[in-house]
RNA sequence: GGGCGGGUAACUCAGCGGUAGAGUGUCGCCCUUACAAGGCGAAAGUCGCAGGUUCAAUCCCUGUCCCGCCCA
């Protein structure tokens, strides 16, 4: 029977360059795959075939550091095994333009304040401003010409991840980029309120609001963080009306006084519930206000009994709602104290004009400036409700407690009765944590974090913000006989008008000229919380305010892949918008990174310093090598930056090239793979596609890729390739069936191998399969290639021993440790060889032993049998190394 | 204070009922016609600590101590 002379496709290693020039192949495959389009979604394509993605936008004016690579990898590499798997990919690419980051930076760069009434100059050119410059007056300009700054500087921090993402071989489909704050996304965002609107799920409401002094803005529960920072208490004595008792009060915020509205303690303290019922009255300004018991008061805090004021803090919020108090704000948003005065109505006191002359010392001043004002007041015993000592009854004293910050603030939250926009979440409790129930969390552990933060939950979400660089709300209101605005009967757009800006859009039923007059209109001047945003990049992507269609075919996604510090905002904020909006989960799973920690194991910071930055990384290890890393670590786990592994990476890069280059210079006619080791060989190859395929398909890249890695290196070049290189040379006594079968098989485990390493690997896995592989089987690209199936090797037969492999390579070991132990090279011949095993594995090596033979270039050899041997071990007995 | 995760070789990490693993680093040896950007080999661990369950525990349970994160 004779076979065709077909030859297999093979290279000349001469010709190819000595190292893979990895820089230079990385810009040409990224053209490459961008002209085959081969991320390119396909919209005709059903549902079930589709893998969606949705992709973080990164925060654009954040900066650009390792931890990036990181978890874009990680998705990526999911990304690629899915296109692998047939998957019709959706991965998009948007960019966070983060209203307050960006503010800040454009505030700086081009010395601008926005005042959002200022008309639009549409020929206003602004250029970076610096110096002197800079320490004048800034530039008053609109919120369009404002956000046209922004834009312009964020378009630049895009480019720079752009680069990046290319740079790391992100297969992102480019035709699918969007941005936080563009059209379509403004769009989106509005076409949501206008939903939440319909269904009665948002509502406006003038009420104490957390809030930032130094950003002006109020702020939601998610973005608060507690901070442990000194404070001191003060002991501040009160008066009791009617009696010349004396309550010493403690509190860490004295220039708070003044709004003061009421003194509580513990029910069951014996020491005041005397007085519940009566009024104190506080010292300076000589305001009586209620005594009443609650169970919030600790007794063992301070001196057990406090000052409620309008507003220290959350509890004050909810005292005064509770006990029905007075309201009086003292902090004005900027953080400085309003001028009030004592004596009009809400401002009662008892000696209004000694009230007023204090008062006015603190008036307009900040926080801080106000409470050493207030101190010395305090120290003056003419401010004493009564008796001759000081009302300040003790030296402040230090203590540390836990402060509520504005996760970007540097200045404590305010609560500041304000007008704002909220969406009801408290009433869903249940239902959210229900929907995060019904997805998949990758680490399963991860799904406590969600939880954990939804039964916490304690405010409805406060969507308004105060800022700019946002999208606005799609709301007028009207405004009445004497100009101001009914609150409780917005004016809406048209869902077809989307986007509107109400501030330059007219409001639907009036002329432009009636903006700002009574019974005319007014624009709602706040813009969205950039969550109210990001919240919906499932349905961004989807297009689901303008295309059903497509909208039906991409949602809920398959994957949201994202780190754990935004479990609570961005995570928890998309679950709620798809079950208000479509009573679903917006993705099937979740899929966690963790953080690259700094080689003391601290998180990365700027403020720290020790940030990575990874375009050097990217230089020094190849775009392959860096992935290699981020792939080596699993889901949801910190990593300690480590350099060593990125050199792991480029070694294994090299050694994949030096493979591909020996095994396709094989030449030979092409047979069938029969030789018992190479079917051995093949036996272990089917094992390892089943393990890396059951990984993938449970997100464990990190351990598919051990796998694949540790069968590479060990059973492949270390063993495999030795033991038939010979007979692949044409060396064996099979002839022309032996070669034929040894390069049949060698090209087949390097196909595999690449094709499994290519999710991780997209590079040298592209270059090497394109020297042969690609034009031999038609698929262009690798990454268009199918996975590897186990059924491809279905014609190729099982070896007669399953330990033919093993056996072979514990032979071939134990040769060349014999040869190392006498300090000789692995290359040098052995004259005789008498090596020892037991009865069943001489027989079990019958197959392969001319293999390992040819391999430790041994032509005179004895297999002796040693019954003792326990099996699949060796012993050389004798070993005459051959001269020099 | 509550919740979650981690503590395994000098380093970075796997393993998670059946005699402790990898790579890096270290130490020997080897220019060997794919690869010195290599290869062969060696040394190296009371698996945080203390109890318990089990024939058997790094793995399960309880307690405890460190480290990190989230929430009060």
């Amino acid at each position: 029977m004779s076979h065709p002379k077909k030859t297999f496709v093979a290279i000349d290693p001469a010709a190819l360059p000595k190292y893979f020039e990895a820089e230079e192949a990385e810009k040409r495959w990224d053209d490459t795959w961008d002209r085959l389009a081969i991320y390119r979604y396909d919209p005709s394509r059903p549902r079930e075939q589709t893998f969606v993605v949705d992709t973080p936008p990164p925060t654009v004016s954040g900066s650009l550091h390792i931890g990036h690579v990181f978890s874009y990898t990680h998705t990526d590499v999911i990304v690629r095994y899915q296109r692998m798997r047939g998957r019709n990919i959706f991965y998009p690419m948007g960019w966070d333009d983060n209203g307050l980051p960006t503010e800040r930076r454009v505030q700086n760069y081009f010395h601008v304040r926005c005042e959002p009434h200022r008309p639009y100059e549409p020929e206003l050119r602004l250029e970076p401003v610096t110096g002197k410059a800079a320490k004048e007056m800034p530039r008053i300009v609109s919120r369009r010409n404002f956000i046209e700054l922004c834009q312009r500087v964020t378009r630049e921090d895009e480019k720079a991840f752009m680069a990046l993402w290319r740079r790391i071989g992100l297969s992102v489909d480019w035709s699918e980029e969007y941005a936080t704050i563009d059209e379509h996304c403004r769009a989106t965002a509005q076409h949501s309120f206008l939903d939440l609107y319909a269904k009665n799920q948002v509502y406006n409401l003038e009420a104490p609001t957390m809030w930032d002094v130094d950003f002006k803005t109020a702020v939601a529960q998610a973005e608060v963080e507690d901070r442990t920072v000194r404070g001191e208490f003060h002991d501040l004595a009160f008066g009791v009306e009617g009696s010349n008792q004396i309550l010493v009060i403690a509190t860490t915020r004295p220039e708070l006084l003044a709004a003061c509205v009421g003194v509580t303690a513990h029910p069951e303290d014996e020491r005041y519930n005397h007085l519940f019922g009566k009024r104190a009255v506080t010292p300076v300004f000589h305001v009586p206000v209620p005594i009443f018991p609650s169970e919030l008061a600790d007794p063992k805090k301070g001196t057990g009994i406090v000052m409620v004021c309008t507003f220290g803090d959350a509890t004050d919020v909810f005292w005064w709602r509770e006990r029905n108090l007075a309201l009086r704000q003292t902090i004005a948003p900027d953080g400085r104290l309003i001028p009030v005065t004592f004596g009009d109505e809400g401002w009662e006191s008892l000696r209004p004009e000694a009230a007023n002359r204090c008062y006015g010392q603190m008036t307009n001043k900040s926080i801080k400036a106000a409470r050493a004002i207030m101190v010395e007041l305090l120290r003056d015993p003419k401010n004493a409700v009564q008796g001759v000592e000081a009302p300040l009854r003790s030296e402040p004293k230090p203590i540390e407690h836990t402060v509520k910050f504005f996760e970007k603030g540097d200045r404590p939250l305010e609560f500041i009765t304000t007008r704002q926009w909220f969406v009801r979440l408290l009433d869903k409790k249940q239902a959210l944590i229900e929907k995060g129930e019904q997805i998949k969390w990758h680490p399963e552990f991860m799904r406590s974090r969600y939880r954990n933060w939804t039964e916490n939950l304690q405010l409805d979400w406060c969507i308004s913000r105060q800022r700019y660089f946002g999208v606005p709300f799609p709301v007028w209101y009207p405004l009445d006989g004497q100009g101001k605005p009914r609150y409780d009967s917005p004016i809406l757009p048209d869902s077809t008008r989307l986007p509107v800006d109400p501030l330059s859009d007219t409001a639907p039923g009036y002329d432009e000229s009636a903006r700002d007059k009574p019974n005319g209109f007014a624009g709602e001047q706040d813009v969205f919380d950039t969550w109210f945003t990001s919240s919906l990049t499932p349905q961004i992507g989807s297009h689901w305010a303008r295309d059903p269609k497509r909208h039906e075919r991409l949602f809920p996604m398959d994957i949201r892949p994202q780190s754990h510090e935004i479990i609570r905002t961005w995570a928890f904020y998309t679950i709620a918008k798809a079950l208000l909006h479509e009573d679903k989960v917006p993705w099937r799973n979740v899929v966690i990174s963790g953080w690259i920690l700094d080689p003391d194991r601290k998180k990365m910071s700027k403020s720290k310093g020790n940030v990575v930055t990874p375009m050097h990384l990217l230089d020094d290890y190849t775009a392959d090598g860096v992935r290699y890393w981020a792939a080596s670590a699993k889901l949801g786990a910190d990593t300690a930056f480590d350099e060593k592994v990125l050199k792991i990476g480029r070694r294994l890069v090299t050694k994949i090239y030096n493979a591909g280059k020996f095994v396709l210079s094989q030449t030979g006619e092409a047979r069938p793979i029969t030789s018992e080791i190479d079917r051995a060989f093949v036996r272990h190859l089917r094992g390892l596609i089943q393990r890396a395929t059951e990984s993938y398909d449970r997100f464990e890249y990190a351990h598919a890729l051990a796998a694949v890695e540790s069968f590479f290196w060990s059973t492949f070049t270390d063993s495999y390739i030795e033991l038939a290189k010979a007979r692949a040379r044409g060396d064996g006594a099979e002839g022309e069936d032996g070669r034929g079968s040894a390069v049949a098989s060698l090209r087949l485990g390097l196909n595999m191998l690449l094709r499994l390493f290519a999710p991780v690997l997209p590079y040298i896995t592209e270059e090497v399969w394109s020297w042969a592989f690609s034009q031999e089987t038609g698929y262009t690209s690798i990454h268009q290639a199918p996975w590897p199936q186990v059924d491809e090797l279905k014609e190729i037969e099982a070896p007669c021993s399953p330990n033919s492999f093993d056996f072979a390579v514990a032979c071939w070991t134990a040769i060349n440790k014999c040869k190392s132990e006498s300090g000789a090279s692995v290359a040098r011949r052995l004259q005789k060889l008498v090596i020892a095993a037991n009865p069943t594995t001489v027989e079990t090596i019958e197959g392969v032993k001319a293999d390992i033979m040819l391999a430790a270039r041994c032509l005179d050899y004895r297999l002796e049998e040693k019954t003792e041997l326990e099996s699949g071990l060796f012993e050389v007995v004798e070993a005459i190394l051959d001269e020099k």
